[in-house]
RNA sequence: GUGGGUGUAGCUCAGUUGGUUAGAGCGCCAGAUUGUGGCUCUGGAGGCCAUGGGUUCGAAUCCCAUCAUUCACCCCA
């Protein structure tokens, strides 16, 4: 197939028969983000490149080879989005939010873009909910967050995500325990993989991460971050699972948890499921309580979280969840002849003035044709308006379910129709 | 960036040891006597057999390359 007519690698398009799903999905986030207090926010597809080399951290993989950048023609660099927070962070000190009543919490609904190869459930244009809460420091806040999410994955019918928690301290704890672990792989140096030789400077944590078989080997009893946070970070956690556990939020400890963003500190969670692929991360958040600093605002606890909308649907579709389908048209009206066409288009007008949702035929075709279209439709119900309806003022309105016709008169079309809708036909 | 699988109609797929004009089902359009859908029947439209080379008298079929797609590694949502 040629280019012009092929969608570019990792971006597809959601056809009609397949949007109703998301409709569904986003009017729930909507609903529950608005109960929890957040308000939506929206931000633009593209920033400044340096707000993402700052926002999201050097050393990621993101920034170091998945950005869409390119040159403006102003001779700016810019990229498209690869993830949401740092967008908002920037959104957040532009205007000022710091003066709103505190807490500030938003929520988005947004596409994102990371070039990657893709496979299931990966693709580089993708689509991500999430929060983003600021001013809250307590561990109150990350349980909101977290109780939250566990309560849109059970509205939603999900049962099989399991909720994945770690902390990964603070800025000083992470200090204290990157000179240990350095000081743990000083004599293993030689033998780590030529990424982590290069983290061992940069960023040691995430060689923890690592999944070369060499490195895993060397890191066995390698000093585990959540072992040496310090007091207040432990505290912090102790405390968000002491509640996490009150509300009956199930949850277990995954030391492994880094998270690919450099600015995340105390809280980390991701919920994942075993049922959609190797790509099993549906949601990922934390606490980033030096971000905004970092990006110039002033000192400001956040916490949020990222959630994949395309895994989200390939994880309700995996547990056989039937989304509603829309509502099926109230009437299709077919039309004959040049005075039928006239007195149907003022028709179909004034029943669609009045909240019907109406098809008429707009193709000239066969009676038949006309039929069979809103057969296809669904239409819950016909009529054909020809010169003697017109004249006459009756048609017959036909019920397209149990195939029943009934003359009626053409003024209570429209009565018949809103009354039709609760049952009554 | 690295591996494996797959590329034939809008979709799902047949296509024999290489052998005339490449098929089916679904979908689309039209018809089966007057102005009525679903079931059935008939007909029609729709293919550079991914692309480019090669082997051969002859290639959808065999070989090579490229591209696309898909799954996985890595990483993440």
């Amino acid at each position: 197939m040629h280019m012009l007519t092929k969608a570019p690698k990792g971006t597809r398009d959601i056809l009609p028969d397949e949007i109703y799903k998301w409709y569904f999905v986003e009017e729930k986030f909507r609903q529950i983000c608005h109960q929890f207090g957040y308000h939506e926010i929206r931000i633009p597809v593209f920033e400044h490149t340096e707000l993402f080399q700052r926002g999201v951290g050097e050393t990621t993989d993101i920034v170091q080879k998945e950005m869409y950048t390119f040159d403006d023609k102003g001779g700016r660099s810019i990229t498209l989005r690869p993830e949401g927070t740092a967008g908002v962070v920037r959104s957040y000190i532009e205007n000022g939010m710091a003066s709103w009543p505190q807490p500030v919490k938003l929520f988005y609904d947004i596409a994102v873009y990371r070039y990657e190869n893709v496979q299931k459930g990966r693709y580089r244009e993708f689509h991500q909910f999430g929060v983003e809460l600021f001013g809250a420091a307590d561990p109150s806040a990350d349980v909101e967050v977290i109780s939250m999410l566990h309560l849109f994955f059970n509205r939603l019918g999900i049962k099989s995500l399991a909720l994945n928690l770690n902390s990964i301290g603070c800025p000083t704890c992470r200090a204290a325990y990157n000179e240990r672990l350095k000081a743990y792989l000083r004599p293993k140096l030689e033998r780590l993989c030529s990424t982590c030789k290069d983290r061992y400077e940069r960023n040691p944590m995430r060689i923890i991460d690592c999944k070369e078989e060499s490195c895993r080997s060397e890191l066995v009893d390698a000093p585990a971050l959540l072992d040496y946070i310090c007091e207040d970070c432990s505290r912090h956690f102790e405390k968000v699972k002491e509640k996490l556990s009150a509300m009956g939020i199930v949850y277990s400890i995954d030391k492994g948890i880094v998270r690919g963003l450099d600015y995340y500190t105390r809280t980390v969670f991701e919920f994942v499921s075993d049922t959609i692929g190797s790509q099993g991360t549906v949601c990922g958040g934390g606490r980033y309580d030096g971000l905004i600093e970092a990006c110039g605002g002033k000192p400001t606890p956040g916490i949020g979280f990222g959630l994949g909308i395309e895994r989200l649907l390939l994880q309700m579709d995996s547990q056989g969840i039937v989304i509603p389908q829309p509502d099926p048209p109230d009437v299709f009206i077919g039309v004959i002849g040049d005075r039928a066409e006239q007195f149907s288009e003022s028709l179909a007008l004034k029943l669609r003035t009045a909240g019907i949702t109406c098809h008429k035929d707009i193709m000239g075709r066969s009676v038949k044709a006309q039929m069979k279209y809103a057969n296809k439709l669904n239409a819950r119900f016909a009529v054909i308006l020809g010169d003697s309806e017109v004249e006459s003022g009756k048609v017959e309105l036909k019920n397209m379910v149990t195939g029943e016709g009934r003359d009626i008169h053409i003024d209570t079309l429209m009565d018949r129709l809103l009354k039709s809708r609760q049952g009554a036909v």
